[in-house]
DNA sequence: ACAGTATATCAAGTATTTTTGATTAAAGGA
DNA sequence: TCCTTTAATCAAAAATACTTGATATACTGT
């Protein structure tokens, strides 16, 4: 599995030892995010979770009417991009939108559309 | 083809119309948006097309070492999903970033990729 | 221990996207 | 006019991504 980087890494152009990150490690780190985000689906899962603050596999199975195992498939895909985060309790596994990376990621008005207030 | 609706519009939640504008075709319209972000070539495309400001298809050709055809299919990608303009003179097709489109949708950091002076 | 629930993963099939090389059309210059 | 350049499009092949249904694992409650 690729390993996820937050943006703040990228964007800062150096990493933790101070070294320049190369354009193209950066370009395929966005590259990802915004695969993870390429998705009618996956962007509608966004929305739920941030609606729902937290969320089991389960609960939004039924929310957006979606086999479990697809469902599964498109969590992890987010996941690995960083876009959410995952807190496993016994056998439920809880959803949560990683609301600083969205926001280093993409525009204010377009954050608007995962909080939980505005459209 | 898909028609290209710029980001106001869908951010706006409503259209000229004053018609409230449904989640799914906001949806529909960023996966497009991100699907054209969401490959490596086409950011490295955008970031060079910034760099150049504006650029023809035989130029572009010669700094990214790509084969027209595929240069072109990418750019009419960046072109459908408005993040990119072009303008014909004669035989060449000079392409330029669409810097309001970009700002809509990535965050000031990311932004920055797409700017000539920052990294 | 047993039955039931929650979730991840797998393998196969399906669909979509990308690449490739060729062709076409339009414009420029000798 | 004829040759060259520019760039869009096409069809076939190759590569990715997504869906589906089944299976496996681990935990819950009785």
């Amino acid at each position: 599995m690729k390993q996820f980087i937050p943006l703040t890494d990228v964007t800062r152009t150096k990493n933790a030892t101070n070294e320049e990150i190369p354009l193209q490690s950066k370009l395929e780190t966005y590259e990802a995010k915004f695969k993870a985000l390429a998705d009618q689906k996956r962007l509608y899962i966004l929305h739920l979770l941030v609606q729902q603050n937290s969320s089991c596999v389960c609960d939004l199975s039924e929310l957006i009417d979606m086999p479990q195992s697809k469902l599964s498939y498109h969590l992890k895909i987010l996941l690995d991009a960083g876009l959410i985060t995952k807190e496993t309790k016994g056998t439920w596994s809880y959803y949560q939108v990683n609301t600083e990376e969205i926001n280093h990621l993409l525009s204010p008005e377009l954050c608007c559309l995962f909080r939980p207030s505005c459209g």
